[in-house]
DNA sequence: ATTTATAAACGTAAAAAATACGTTTATCCT
DNA sequence: AGGATAAACGTATTTTTTACGTTTATAAAT
């Protein structure tokens, strides 16, 4: 039995969302398959077998593409699932045979967390054929396989690197605001933070950049917008090693 | 041919000994082989194809223990190298496949890198059938297959997690003085620092612990002696959330 | 017993960064 | 004109970081 899948590595992808209010996660409704008992989850991150002599970062973008019609979107690898028995769900393992048409035995996962901002159009672009859902990351259900662990080593990982790096950025619109900037570390971190003390903690950093351009359409005092500065940043870090004995 | 190998992953390790002078990094002479040019590199990092079943911390470990002796040694996983073209050169892979006994087609590495404080026992323990030796850092010869680009990720971890986590005492004795710990944050991070502030924020960390012994056999001042105290690192930790936007 | 060599230990003033905390301002809607 | 809503702003205090030279303890050599 020869596919074109490398049966022994897979990528699975943790997709966080940001809609300006809530942390989303990307999920997959497993495609009914008749013996199914009906109170098993049937609910997955995306994720697929790489294929022979793929990279695993394109095995990863290409779950993405399928999933989300997204390309160009943030990726990072953050861990590796390898437990000899993390396939032991018997049902699951014939489920995956069955979608891939190859023989199972130890499959090790590599895990990605990539993010996406939602605005309207993204948010209604995923593809329903794949039963493809955005959950909020503080509601989610029991999923297949050691999809919960990876969850939420993911997790772990979103909250660490966005206090060390500027990835906080591809959450948000290329021109935010930066009460909407507060927002994302509020909701992320699950802190409340001072406001006038963040604002002008980001004011100071030449690499958030203010505009010439405001909010419109509101009801109520229109915001200044910022935009994120790569070049400021990579001068801000060459200067500023951040150090712990 | 089957034997106890999983022909499409393997690990890798970069070990980092200390001599509280020099960062050291561990490599393995390649048993000679017949058909080998003699201008071919003969050098590699300790790595192995991983057994089945066996899960990838443990044959990291095992690798270590072959090589060193060492068991119980800091490990910590820090990259994939998948480049479907990493194994190119043929001469190589024939290698390997003698060395396995295992068709070699595509193989995925996990790298580990791990800390090693030596003193002189330790220094000496090395496998020599193996031909396990320390080199210098930074005088690191050219390696087989990518080596040398898993050993410039291992140092570059190395680095960005000695200022970000307490893994430096790994490399110290368990009784250190401040000099020598900021002997061992200078030479890792090729960097010098001011003596008294170094020792200032030392001293003013809780979790590093003043002990009431000194030095002794030196032919001057003896230093007072320090160990690191993991919990107090945790409470420190809990309370400490540094944070760049 | 004194001197010499070596590395350890120490303190302070100035600058920069972090914190705590309430009021005023711009826009749209009625 | 008034009301609702969220944005924008400043200052005094505390804490942390930085820059910088001299004294002290030990063993070895004379």
């Amino acid at each position: 039995m020869k596919t074109r899948f490398n049966p022994h590595i897979s990528v699975d992808c943790v997709v966080f969302g940001f809609d300006l209010n809530e942390l989303k996660i990307l999920l997959i409704n497993r495609d009914s398959v008749e013996d199914v008992k009906p109170d098993k989850n049937k609910i997955k991150l995306p994720g697929s077998l790489i294929i022979r002599f793929e990279e695993l970062h394109q095995s990863a973008h290409r779950v993405l593409q399928k999933y989300t019609g997204l390309d160009n979107i943030y990726l990072k690898q953050f861990g590796i699932f390898d437990s000899p028995g993390r396939l032991s769900d018997e049902e699951d393992v014939t489920w995956l045979k069955n979608q891939t048409n190859v023989e199972i035995q130890r499959v090790i996962t590599v895990a990605y967390y990539s993010l996406i901002r939602l605005d309207d159009s993204k948010t209604t672009k995923l593809s329903e054929s794949f039963n493809a859902k955005w959950y909020s990351a503080t509601e989610v259900p029991d999923l297949m396989f050691d999809h919960n662990k990876i969850l939420e080593e993911g997790i772990k990982t979103l909250r660490n690197e966005l206090i060390s790096q500027p990835i906080g950025f591809n959450l948000l619109p290329e021109k935010f605001t930066l009460n909407q900037l507060q927002q994302l570390y509020e909701v992320v971190l699950g802190v409340k933070m001072d406001n006038r003390n963040f604002r002008k903690r980001a004011i100071s950093l030449k690499y958030i950049e203010p505009l010439n351009e405001w909010q419109k359409g509101l009801s109520n005092k229109p915001a200044k917008l910022h935009s994120f500065n790569r070049d400021e940043y990579e001068k801000f870090i060459n200067k500023n090693t951040l150090f712990i004995i």
